[in-house]
RNA sequence: GGCCCCAUCGUCUAUCGGCUAGGACACGAGGUUCUCAUCCUUGUAAGAGGAGUUCGACUCUCCUUGGGGCUGCCA
């Protein structure tokens, strides 16, 4: 039995959205879980749409989400020469021909043609959709080499998985059609036809497959908006697989495990973002809180928020659990890094703007000032007993406002006890200095 | 038009002839609670339609309907 080897083989002529990444999971998650090589080919052969950008763009993608390749990234424009040789070898031998043809944009030229048996029937057995069979009467003659010269996708495709020694080929639903002539060619090339597997189409929230146009599927927007690779790789994974048990979030490891490619979905499955949301705050809630904390900072950073002096362990642990993005870090906890954090003005109206609630703060202020230890246990023991087991309602909100500008957050308490005695006595007394200017 | 593929809760799915059709997301209710989130409990919600095979069909067969793919000198 020799090695298992797969490729990846995207066109660079635009964003990858994420049925080609997920194509790109499958083949990556195959290749580790049979110890084979899991390939990458950058097919160029489109010289007017590919650009340089769009590969960049793609191997960012593929770091990002760890689908790390074996061997030396094949371009297939490299390996014109050969796709020509063939071309010549195919006509030589009476299995291609030239024909003078118009194409869709009016050009006229000499074209080779792949010629397709007349009779009999083409079958093969596709891993993920079963048995596939075909008469050779429904399927035309083909072109191979265009009229400038150039060899065109089917024999490039053919004849590189031929060179790359290609054992499985796992790719997009769309190409199923294109199957019936591929296995002509590798059969007139006179080489081993590999096993196939076809994957169904993710669909958007309308049904219809995502296209190069859909903006929104490209996978870079999913890193800009602050979602995790694993989280990402994971839900696509999850999109036409399951593992057999109710598992769903799983390990890198258990992934490639129990990965089989005789279990992925015949069906196109709809992209449902909610769910993605879901699981990449699961996979937040569950990364170590080293990780977090360092992803806190570096956030922190970026953002220009100085972290130095204030418990970032304590924060993070506060943190972590709210966060759906790392993205929002900042914006969540700013107010425990500046003085100028802004104040959220429903929340403002609703608990500060009200009578005698200046006095209460400065109470408040005062009686924090005393408190000892700065706590948050005492804290909470001092409100509870303001509040005489009338819920602590009245007390707890306009503190949360005053010293955080937000309604929402960690535990009062142990938002205060982060904050320290100095910070939350004196943005007590400057939010009611502040309310009775008006200035709030 | 021709050829091919597909069809379980709103969504992703389990079921490989025995089903009171299970899980997850989303949504609703409740609990914990100082808010939000987490967490726990819980509810609503599905086999496109019609024939057939069978003691018994979500599961097998056929038809219909609906969706998708392909039908390029794009990939």
């Amino acid at each position: 039995m020799s090695e298992t080897r797969v490729r990846f083989a995207p066109s660079p002529t635009g964003k990858v959205h994420i049925g080609n990444i997920r194509a790109a999971i499958y083949n990556w998650l195959y290749a580790r879980h049979t110890g084979g090589k899991f390939l990458l080919r950058i097919e160029d052969t489109d010289l007017e749409r590919s650009t340089p950008e769009a590969i960049r763009a793609l191997l960012e993608c593929m770091e990002w989400l760890g689908l790390d390749w074996d061997e030396e990234t094949f371009y297939q424009t490299r390996n014109a020469k050969r796709h020509l040789e063939c071309a010549e070898r195919l006509m030589a031998e009476g299995r291609a021909y030239k024909v003078e043809k118009t194409s869709r944009d009016g050009k006229t030229g000499e074209v080779v043609m792949f010629r397709m048996p007349k009779e009999g029937t083409i079958e093969f057995d596709d891993i993920v959709k079963g048995h596939m069979a075909k008469k050779a009467e429904d399927v035309q003659d083909f072109a191979i080499v265009r009229s400038d010269g150039s060899p065109i996708f089917h024999l490039a495709n053919v004849v590189d998985d031929i060179d790359q020694r290609v054992t499985h080929v796992i790719r997009g639903d769309d190409h199923v059609e294109n199957t019936f002539k591929h296995i002509e060619l590798f059969k007139a090339l006179g080489a081993p036809v590999p096993r196939y597997g076809h994957l169904s189409m993710i669909v958007n929230q309308q049904g219809k497959p995502y296209s190069k146009r859909d903006g929104a599927a490209f996978v870079g927007e999913f890193r800009e908006q602050g979602y995790l690779p694993g989280a990402l790789f994971n839900y696509l994974l999850l999109l036409g697989w399951n593992p057999g048990d109710e598992r769903e979030v799983l390990t890198r490891e258990e992934m490639v495990e129990l990965f089989d490619l005789e279990k992925v979905h015949v069906t196109a499955a709809k992209f449902d973002i909610k769910k993605l949301q879901w699981m990449n705050g699961e996979y937040i809630r569950r990364a170590p809180a080293e990780e977090y904390r360092r992803e806190m900072e570096a956030r922190l950073a970026a953002a220009g928020l100085p972290a130095q002096g204030a418990d970032l362990d304590g924060i993070a642990r506060q943190l972590q659990p709210r966060t759906k993005f790392y993205s929002e870090i900042p914006g969540n906890c700013a107010y425990f890094f500046t003085e100028d954090y802004p104040f959220d003005p429903k929340a403002t109206e609703k608990r500060l703007k009200k009578d005698g609630v200046p006095e209460l703060l400065e109470s408040l202020a005062s009686k924090f000032e005393a408190l000892d230890p700065f706590d948050a246990a005492s804290g909470e023991a001092m409100v509870k007993e303001l509040s005489a087991g009338q819920g602590m309602g009245p007390w707890v909100h306009p503190i949360r406002v005053a010293v955080s500008g937000r309604a929402e957050g960690p535990g009062l308490f142990e938002m205060l006890e982060l904050l320290g005695r100095e910070k939350t006595v004196a943005r007590l007394r400057r939010a009611a200095a502040r309310l009775r200017e008006g200035t709030l």
